[in-house]
Order: structure tokens, then sequence, then C-alpha cells
DNA sequence: CGAGATTCATGTGAAGTATACCTTTAGGCTTAA
DNA sequence: AAGCCTAAAGGTATACTTCACATGAATCTCGTA
């Protein structure tokens, strides 16, 4: 009975037409055909980037620009087709690209130089090896043969707060150590005041050039929605008003593009779900709520265990009590914790340097400040919106293997 | 009453440790001549 | 004797701990008006 239930139901699934015709070109992912109101940049990067065809060194290159407004599409986009002109040139060049924020792929000197390494084939063990000797196997693959090579960075800043500049220098220097090869730079950063933060000689040899990604205004976003969706989309799945409201949204925090895109593919997702023929605006609202709570579910999945335990003491702390929360009775809390699962506690100066980063990845809000005669601390607020937290707790408990005590509540 | 000293709770930097993983080296065993 | 495997030695990165000092405003102290 189930069974002819189930098989009725994916019959239907497939005879259903569905609102997509080609969902992934509302992905980020998705490198469109041109690029949009990005004119001026495309030209900037193309001419600073153009003399590796005749085989001269471009300089390095800085752009920065708030999220979404295409750096990093942009970037990509000009050096793919920089690639197939080389090729076609018969120069040899190859473009590294690298996320500095991914956790434990990019976020150390060690495992970025071995990351570009082993984009060149190299096996570079996770750990072991001494630096100076990946950056040898780094050095030596790039040298193999003349080539150009192009290495960019993306959220470059997230990367030198965390382990300072002096890899950006190393970087800069590369050019100086090799025979055959020569290798030019691009950093991305969402940070504007970013370069003016670093070592005066890493900041001159980074930024020889800059390029700046202004936030795309609601008509731009507008444009962009639109001719995307024509291509995403069956015609005339979208009722008028969607996607002007959906610049709208994107615009009202600075122009983030791939924000709107996302909007939208999620509104037509939810539409789509609930057997709806026309993306309406309501379907927006609950978009925006979905996205945000997949966004932080997925961050406090990923999360390791003992960041996870900390935030589960924070959330529960939090709601226990209605005043602010302090580092100490979060600590306390943390410990019970510890004890119950019977995992062994880390010390309070490791648990105040995970607050921190949890800090950093937009969880939870801290703040130093002093209590005058009753020290100095951190206060602690959470910053998910209030109708994720029960998920959260879920989502930690399983996670934990928790069991939680109605006592907590 | 107010300037300066004191105080508290924890932030924060530096150095040390445990762990997991790497390469190299040396010894022991097998194998083939 | 040469070749191969294994285990020990020696080295590294990373996550964490230990130690010690820094912070900064509420509170206290004490001289002064």
């Amino acid at each position: 009975m189930q069974e002819k239930k189930l098989g009725k139901f994916f019959k239907n699934y497939v005879g259903k037409k569905s609102l997509f015709v080609n969902k992934s070109v509302l992905q980020a992912s998705y490198m469109p055909n041109e690029i949009n109101h990005r004119d001026e940049q495309i030209e900037q990067l193309a001419s600073i980037l153009a003399p590796t065809l005749r085989g001269d060194l471009p300089s390095n290159l800085f752009v920065y620009g708030k999220t979404g407004t295409g750096k990093t599409l942009t970037v990509k986009y000009v050096s793919e087709q920089l690639n197939k002109s080389a090729e076609e040139e018969k120069v040899l060049m190859e473009v590294v690209y690298l996320n500095c924020k991914l956790k434990k792929i990019a976020d150390t000197e060690y495992r970025l130089v071995a990351q570009m390494a082993r984009h060149f084939g190299k096996a570079i063990p996770p750990t072991g090896l001494p630096t100076d000797e990946v950056y040898n196997v780094f050095y030596k693959a790039l040298d193999e043969e003349k080539k150009f090579v192009l290495i960019i960075l993306d959220e470059i800043d997230q990367l030198v707060k965390k382990i300072g500049d002096e890899l950006i220098y190393n970087l800069t220097r590369i050019n100086s150590e090799l025979k055959n090869s020569n290798v030019s730079l691009i950093g991305i950063s969402n940070d504007l005041t970013f370069v003016n933060n670093l070592d005066p000689r890493v900041k001159s040899s980074l930024s020889e050039e800059e390029i700046l990604f202004p936030p795309y205004n609601a008509i731009q976003i507008q444009d962009i929605l639109r001719k995307r969706s024509k291509i995403a989309f069956q015609p005339k799945v979208i009722k008028e008003g969607v996607i002007e409201k959906c610049a709208a949204y994107a615009a009202r925090d600075h122009g983030d593009a791939r924000r709107a895109l996302e909007l939208l593919r999620v509104a037509g997702e939810l539409a789509e779900r609930k057997n709806n023929k026309i993306v309406k605006i309501e379907h927006l609202d609950s978009a925006e709520n979905k996205i945000e709570k997949d966004r932080i579910l997925e961050l406090v999945r990923s999360q390791p265990k003992q960041f996870q335990i900390t935030l589960y003491a924070i959330i529960l702390k939090n709601s226990l009590q209605k005043e602010k929360v302090y580092t100490g009775e979060i600590y306390d809390y943390y410990k019970k914790i510890c004890n119950e699962i019977s995992l062994r506690p880390l010390t309070q100066r490791r648990v105040s340097d995970i607050i921190a980063e949890l800090d950093m990845l937009g969880v939870i809000n801290g703040r130093v400040l002093s209590k005058g005669r009753y020290g100095r601390t951190r206060e602690i607020s959470l910053s998910v919106p209030k109708f994720i937290e029960p998920k959260i707790i879920e989502i930690l408990e399983e996670n934990l293997e928790i069991e939680r005590k109605n006592e907590l509540f």
C-alpha cells in the first residue's frame, strides 16, 4: 500500500512541470556568459593582466568591495578568458584560485602553500613537513617549465587577520626565487580598510594596482535578476513585482547580488514545493527566513565539537536568564556540560578563544567590557534570529548526544 | 569632594606540551646468484 | 650481496595548556577645601 502511494508520488513528481528550466543559473557558482554592470572593472582588470600575453609580468593586484558585488565572479571570468587567449597565443599560464576562509583547507600558511602545491599535482601531507619544505616543493612545481602563474587569493583579509602578513610578503617575493616562471598575485578582500593595516612593504607590492567594486544599485540588481531568471525559470512563472521586491531586499543592505539571486532561487524552490504555479512575493519572505536558517544551521553543524559545546552553553545560558551573560558563567556551564557527556573540558583560556572565534563567525555577539570593580569580561549575546534557536539546540543535542534535563528550562 | 590608588575577573600574549603525522635511517629478514 | 620491509629516531604543524602580565572602570582612600 505504501509502495503504491510512493510510486504515485514519484510519478506525479516527474510528471509535474518544474518551475525551473535551469536552476544552476541562479547558483553562486554559475558563470554567466557576460557580466552586467561591471564593464569598467573588467576593462581595468583586463588591461592590467594583458601584458601576460606578451610575456611580460603584470602588476600584483588588489581587488576590494563588499560581498556580492561580483568581485570573485569578475576575477574568475577575466582570468579564464585570459587563460583561453594565452592558449591561443601559445603562452603557458596557470590560474590558481584559493579561498582563504575555508577552514582546514587554506587557513594557515602551511595549508595554503600546501594547497597551491597540490594544484600542481604535488602530494603534500596534512602535517609533518616543515613549512620551508612545502615552499620548496611549490617553487619547484612552479619552476618546472617556463610559465606564467596567476594566484588569486579570495577573502585574503580573513587570512591575514588570523596569521599575519608575512605570508603575503613571502608570496610577493616568489619571483626572485624562480628562474623560469613568473608569478603575480590577485588579492580579493571584503574589508575596504584591509590594505591600510598591512606592513608597508607588503602593502606596496600587493597593491601596485587596485580595483574597487562598488555595490550594485537596485536597478542594476533588477537587471541582473531579470536576465538570469529568464534562463532559469519557465516563462511567466514569476509574478510581477517579485523581482523588484527581491532587488529592493538586496539593495537594502549594500547591493548584494549574490544574496538577491539566492533569494530568488529559494523562493522558486519554495513555490515549487508548495505546488504553486507562480512565484509570489510571500515566497520571498519565507525564502529570506529559510536562507538565514540554512546558513546558520550549516555553520553550526560544521563546527568542531568543542565549539558546539561552547555554543550550546551560550544558548542555554542565554535563554535561562534575562540579563547579559559573561565568560565566567559560560565557562562554568560549559564545564558542567562536559561533565555530563564525560568529555574533558578545555581550559578557560582556550574557551575564551573559541568564544572569540564564534564571534568572528557571526553566530554570537561578544563585546569586551570592563565592569570596574567587578573585573573585565566579555559580554555575550546571541546574534541569530530567535526562531532559529530551538533548531540549533536540537542539532547540537543530536550531534553531542546530549539528553536535555528539564531543569535546564 | 575629587584625584589617585586599588581591585577584580578575565582578556591576551608567549612559551611549553601532547598528538598525529611526516621522512630518514638502520637493522633484520628474504631472495637470488 | 642486494633488495625489501619494519621499527625506531628525529622532525613538523596544530590544537591546546600553562604562566604571567595587561586592562580599565567601579570602588576605595585619603588629602584638601
